[in-house]
DNA sequence: CGACTTTGACCAGCGC
DNA sequence: GCGCTGGTCAAAGTCG
């Protein structure tokens, strides 16, 4: 039974995420946002790096649902040069029309999907949210096997499918299944001294 | 001892 | 109907 529907998450960027690289363009940064708190180390995912040429952010990615919802990078080396955002049915349309068809099978209703294609050495996103390992296989035209993980949070629902692409072995594709129903302990954990520190200035 | 991973078995949908 | 494939289950093993 689905029930109610969750509580909506704050949106709020991760701050784990260094603000300068996350918002663009640079006017849409707020002065407070420009200096956060330290975040936790190490520095996460660059998504936008000014300096990098091969770098690059996907404009038609809804940061704000991604971030409050199934998303929130967290420890992960900076290793990312760039990402691809895309809906269910895209990724699918990528696999090939067999995969499609195969991929969207068992799947009573269409839940958002999200895939990331990350350059790291490491297959797992540390994205601030606790994942128990489901299951792994093969999968055909790879010679990788692709992982399932499953939210452990017990109200939760999320999946995702971490996969390294045999094309480019150091390229990981991380799909997201699902929006979490529950904040990012992480990211709370991480905010707290910053929204205290809001908390205590919008007072005047 | 609880949380997590591993791994083979099982199930369901699709194409032939 | 059968085989292939992706996705999930669950028991056993591992780790802190």
């Amino acid at each position: 039974m689905e029930g109610e529907a969750p509580p909506p998450l704050p949106p709020l960027p991760p701050s784990h995420i260094n603000p300068s690289y996350f918002f663009t363009p640079s006017s849409a940064l707020g002065s407070t946002l420009l200096h956060p708190p330290p975040p936790p180390t190490p520095l996460p995912i660059l998504l936008h790096q000014p300096h990098q040429q091969d770098s690059q952010i996907i404009p038609d990615i809804d940061w704000v649902s991604l971030l409050s919802g199934s998303l929130g990078f967290g420890e992960q080396k900076p290793l990312l040069a760039s990402a691809a955002v895309t809906t269910g049915n895209q990724i699918e349309e990528e696999k090939g029309g067999k995969d499609k068809a195969r991929a969207s099978r068992t799947k009573k209703a269409s839940r958002p999907r999200l895939a990331f294609q990350t350059r790291s050495t490491e297959d797992i996103l540390d994205d601030g949210f606790r994942w128990r390992k489901y299951g792994q296989k093969a999968v055909k035209n790879s010679s990788y096997p692709r992982s399932y993980y499953r939210c452990t949070h017990h109200t939760c629902n999320v999946k995702k499918q971490v996969q390294r692409l045999s094309k480019d072995t150091s390229i990981v594709v991380t799909t997201y299944e699902g929006i979490h129903n529950h904040p990012c302990e992480k990211l709370m954990e991480s905010l707290s001294p910053f929204l205290k520190q809001m908390q205590f200035f919008t007072r005047f």
